[in-house]
RNA sequence: GGGCACUUAGCUCAGCUGGUAGAGCGUCGCAUUUACACUGCGAAUGUCGGGGGUUCGAUCCCCUCAGUGCCCACCA
């Protein structure tokens, strides 16, 4: 053995020497309970991020049930990520000068399915290298033709079941990337705006979006403002920039009275919120902004021009004619943008899916507040209930083509929509119509993931599904809570009938060393492949865990990883010490001595503890216990204590640290691995010999 | 506007159901070439953000103030 741990040449032998004795897949305990997390899978268009080593706590999770009997299913798969992906090989595109507007449809799906492919492989064998042990043979892909037609079963029966409807309303829309997002893809930005205070005939009003007022079909006022009482219900005459004009005033509760003049503009194609006062006094949505971002003919002169150059060209021409009564540059407000290119969304009328939520969140929230799901850490339950209550209907069509296609059809001749489970239709149900057409959109991505528990044990192995669903544990980032999690309880509830997982757990970020958020336009991503050469993956996996509460955000701490890297080097030289450093005249029965005696109990304390801890994925407290027992009880002073009697004390030694490197292992699996192998041991590996309790 | 966290040694952070504080890194001193220098032994440093309350006793519970971060809603 060398003086100094060399990882590189452990860590590939031993993951090979696994997968090839099959002993990822449950069957290595064929009569344990079954236990089982889906991995939350990567999406398949780049490398693995640091977030993703995260999920070496469901590793350890795996891997401690394994050992301790269960029939532990870690079910590894990837996901077609649709918009995320089509960006990122829209932008490769454009690298070689390309767009996707220079492809059909099918040979630009066939090209990212080709992208997708290679790097799937690319972030499988990265996850290999991470020491996850998953059950390879059962792997899925989000675009598998099965989980596909389960998609599409999913969707038949909630139209069959009224909980699909389609309809024009307001969506957020990317002019840029031609697509409209659910509301959780929109974010927020602060921005300086001016705010014009514009005079329609008699009232004044505040707006910021003066290109939108080719769109009026009203102005508002709140019902209690004495103010303007006198207007409610008339028609007044205005002045515009195309000429006169006639518009009426309506009274509605959603105006702020003390906004601007608390006069409002209603344009009710392009705003959600004035499509919604439109809704309720019958109002025309005229739309005067179209899907490439540029205002249309009832814009007049301004026909043409894109939003913010008409916004200019308008407030020159209105201050010529004197319709702006002033300007409040210091004006405030949060701009909603494409949480990928930063363009402005425009609040667009259109016709899409969507499901009807009220009764899947109703369930979704029930079964967390019955605690049939429960979260850890526990705080963020009623960050869940908040959103569950005040979830809204979810916009399930994408304007984009490497998705699934939605399998609904629409009848030329009559208009109606006919759904199916993929089949094409030979004419219209409705009228016998052959003239039918696909509707070209796709699903959300997440109307898919958000399918993955129950679709991958569908369509694993017969029985799969049975045996392991509903899940143990789901565990993934905080963040995709909502966009995840959420949607598969609901989900999961409406299509099974059962929750997905018992227990969801959520690891926090990990943010670049300074405690910024990791993103490739600040430049301050770390491949965690570059970590896991540098230190070790098990370095890196107990870096990850060791010193954080559990849920928290933590920087990457490269001092940390090489305090782990040198506990690796540790463990390594205990080793070496206890088997090339033997005496020949070694006893073989564990003695009666106090030292040894107390060692032992000290063990049989941390059995308990981490076993513990574990169980309530207090897995900093674990690592802290081992850590300490290790390095400062064990080897600091206990091996140094024996030197004088080291023949006698040799079986305590071998046993204690065996037992040490078995309650180590799900954290550190190629160390534990390798040093359990040249140590007196029985089985075939340490990953399937027994947990250790205490006596 | 609503919600969730966080504020503990120079830095990064632990501290579970209340008994006046710990780790890693760093600093200082010492040791030795030792199984391990990716080492060992020892030391210093904290009125646990401010204020108030409950309690025999609070870093931990309650109230309040201040600062930081994140999430949701959304501004016409």
């Amino acid at each position: 053995m060398d003086k100094t741990y060399d990882q590189t040449r452990v860590e590939e032998k031993w993951y090979k020497f696994w997968e090839e004795n099959n002993l990822f897949a449950p069957e290595i305990n064929p009569d344990g309970n079954p236990y089982t997390i889906i991995l939350p899978p990567p999406n398949a268009n780049a490398d693995l991020h640091l977030g993703h080593a995260m999920m070496s706590v469901e590793d350890i999770l795996i891997r401690y049930r394994r050992m301790k009997g269960d029939a532990a299913l870690w079910l590894p798969g990837s996901d077609h990520a649709g918009f995320e992906t089509q960006v990122v090989f829209e932008r490769n595109l454009q690298n070689e000068g390309k767009s996707r507007f220079d492809f059909d449809r099918e040979t630009l799906y066939k090209m990212i399915f080709e992208f997708v492919q290679n790097n799937k492989s690319k972030m499988e064998n990265q996850l290999r290298r991470l020491g996850f042990s998953m059950d390879w043979s059962r792997e899925k892909f989000t675009l598998d033709e099965d989980i596909i037609n389960i998609v599409y079963q999913t969707f038949k029966k909630m139209s069959d079941g009224g909980l699909i409807y389609r309809a024009n309303r307001i969506v957020n829309y990317c002019t840029k990337h031609g697509t409209s997002f659910s509301d959780l893809e929109v974010v927020y930005e602060d921005r300086k705006s001016p705010l014009y205070y514009i005079k329609y005939g008699p009232l004044t009003l505040a707006t910021v979006r003066l290109e939108t007022k080719f769109g009026d079909t009203a102005v508002a006022i709140h019902p209690n403002d004495e103010r303007y009482k006198e207007y409610i219900g008339k028609e007044i005459d205005i002045e515009t920039v195309l000429g006169p004009a006639k518009i009426k005033v309506i009274s509605d509760e959603a105006v702020d009275k003390d906004f601007g003049t608390g006069v409002v503009k209603v344009t009710p194609a392009h705003s959600a919120t004035d499509f919604e006062i439109g809704q309720r006094h019958n109002l025309e949505v005229k739309q005067v902004i179209n899907f490439d971002g540029k205002l249309n003919e009832k814009a007049g002169k301004f026909a043409g021009m894109k939003v913010k150059e008409a916004r200019a060209a308008i407030a020159e021409e209105m201050q010529k004619k004197g319709l702006i009564e002033k300007v409040d540059e210091n004006y405030q407000n949060r701009v909603a943008v494409c949480y990928k290119c930063g363009t402005e969304i425009e609040p667009l009328p259109m016709e899409q899916w969507f499901i009807k939520i009220d009764s899947l969140a109703k369930n979704a929230l029930e079964v967390v507040e019955k605690g049939e799901v429960k979260i850890f850490p526990k705080n963020y339950t009623s960050t869940y209930y908040q959103w569950m209550k005040n979830i809204k209907d979810w916009n399930i069509s994408r304007q984009i083509v490497w998705g699934i296609q939605i399998p609904a059809w629409k009848c030329k001749d009559c208009n109606e929509w006919v759904v199916t489970k993929g089949e094409e239709p030979n004419e219209c149900p409705n009228c016998k119509s052959s003239t039918i057409e696909r509707d070209p959109d796709v699903f959300d991505t997440w109307f898919s993931s958000g399918q993955w528990p129950y679709a991958t044990l569908m369509t694993t192995k017969p029985g799969d599904f049975e045996k392991f669903y509903p899940t143990a544990v789901m565990e993934t980032g905080r963040d995709i809570l909502f966009f995840w999690v959420a949607r598969m309880v609901m989900l999961g509830l409406y299509k099974t009938g059962s929750i997905p997982f018992k227990d969801v757990v959520l690891h926090g970020t990990v943010l670049d060393p300074l405690g910024k958020k990791m993103s490739k336009s600040k430049g301050n991503v770390v491949n965690p492949m570059d970590l896991a050469n540098q230190y070790g993956a098990d370095a890196l996996r107990m870096a990850l865990v060791y010193g954080n509460a559990f849920g928290h955000d933590q920087a990457l701490s490269h001092p940390k990883l090489q305090t782990m890297r040198n506990f690796t080097n540790k463990l390594w030289n205990i080793g070496r010490f206890l088997i090339e450093f033997k005496p020949e005249d070694s006893t073989t029965e564990i003695s009666n001595h106090e030292d040894d005696k107390a060692i032992l109990k000290k063990l049989d304390e941390t059995i308990n503890k981490v076993t513990a801890a574990l169980d309530q994925y207090r897995f900093h407290d674990a690592t802290d216990t081992l850590y300490e027992f290790i390095w400062h009880e064990f080897a600091d002073k206990y091996i140094e204590s024996t030197k004088e009697r080291r023949s006698e004390a040799q079986p305590t030694l071998e046993y204690v640290f065996k037992t040490s490197l078995e309650l180590l292992h799900p954290f550190m699996p190629f160390i534990t691995e390798e040093l359990w192998q040249r140590l007196p041991h029985e089985g075939k590996s340490i990953m399937i010999t027994s947990w250790p309790t205490s006596k």
